[in-house]
DNA sequence: TCGCGAACTGCAACATGTTCTAATTCCGAA
DNA sequence: TTCGGAATTAGAACATGTTGCAGTTCGCGA
């Protein structure tokens, strides 16, 4: 992810780039993109991502300390899209089961849609060091918001900055379970262990579980 | 992990390896280890590992597919350990809460007994491909055997094989959550987003919420 | 014991993430 | 408009996972 001196993490730094260097990185975060639908993880050779989006290597770098750097720039970008489309449409069922189970049915579908493009992104993740902390702690944050919103039957705040903290002791709690389970779902069917299906039907019953006992 | 053919892989293959190589095989694993104990991921360099065993990276790649191979076979072994173990002094609490929070306990300080080495095969098992699913199938097999040993408060069994489930559906289905939020809480910690202590808190709050709801 | 095929070795080669450098270009303040 | 520092570039260089190969050694069946 972007290094503290450079910028492209939105929730954390004063937007001090030229617009000539907003394009730049714009080039490099969609040419990483297509690679990584094209062929996953391993088809994002940074310099084909340098080529494709038109700058030296060097400068690709500069904005972003790793391959997975940028891999987790993008899959932020994509769920600071769901939390806003979560905003203005949120679940409609009554029942706080069947929210919860349409938000990761929503939240899954939208990030496998590009089965290749998740795959790679999960492996990003799940490889990231210490010094990604940040953009994946975004990512939790985010997730939290969503869930407790579709708990409460309340549509999701994208405005208030993803610093302040939202819901009960328990809420969050089962934020977190049902985010863990989702993320290491996803990692078995990224490993080819089993297939979405799976990770829908998981998310399924481990909110039953967890909301009513089983 | 070890190739179809090649046989590391205790569970799937009868052992038509030579005393000889057994002994490489060992040395190959027993350096791969010392050196994640030493830094980590990074520094289990193969050449390094080829060095100290005494044997030809070629014959390391006879074994072994990948560098993932090699940590996944030794995560195995460990976890092995961990269900003779847990099969001759198994959880006495008498409540399932305890006896889950308590394997839990043990599993976790057992991985983390040496922070490189298990943050080595941690990254290890979320970047592996589905050639290793094989082994990854094996843990989360043997993990299961345990917590549904602790959620009955039998001893777990060690003998039969692995390929036999156990446990009702409800019972495997809670092994499955408790499992996704253990890895998923290792890999955070591995990244750097919390300490160990946070695992263990994690796993005693999902264990109360999944059996009494919280 | 002999001879064969498999296992092993040493080493070169390749791919790709990451770093470095010297030269060039760009941009905003004076 | 001009100037100086920051940004950018092209490309080399390095580290390490992975593969390939030619030659050597080993172990086992006849």
């Amino acid at each position: 992810m972007p290094t503290d001196a450079a910028e492209p993490v939105s929730e954390f730094s004063p937007p001090r780039l030229a617009v000539s260097q907003l394009k730049r990185i714009r080039r490099i975060v969609d040419a990483a993109i297509a690679l990584a639908e094209s062929g996953g993880f391993d088809a994002v050779r940074l310099r084909d991502v340098a080529d494709a989006s038109g700058v030296a290597l060097g400068t690709l770098y500069k904005y972003f300390r790793s391959k997975e750097d940028v891999l987790l720039f993008a899959v932020n970008e994509d769920n600071e899209q769901l939390l806003r489309i979560l905003a203005a449409r949120p679940p409609e069922s009554a029942r706080a089961t069947e929210r919860l189970v349409e938000l990761f049915a929503r939240a899954t579908r939208g990030l496998t849609r590009r089965p290749n493009f998740a795959r790679a992104v999960l492996r990003a993740i799940a490889a990231s060091e210490a010094a990604s902390a940040v953009q994946q702690a975004a990512f939790h944050l985010r997730m939290s918001r969503m869930i407790v919103a579709a708990l409460r039957g309340e549509p999701a705040d994208a405005a208030t900055p993803l610093s302040e903290l939202v819901g009960s002791e328990r809420e969050r709690l089962i934020a977190r379970v049902l985010q863990h389970v989702w993320f290491s779902s996803l990692i078995g069917w990224a490993s080819g262990l089993h297939p979405i299906a799976t990770v829908m039907e998981r998310m399924q019953e481990t909110i039953e579980l967890v909301l009513e006992g089983g």
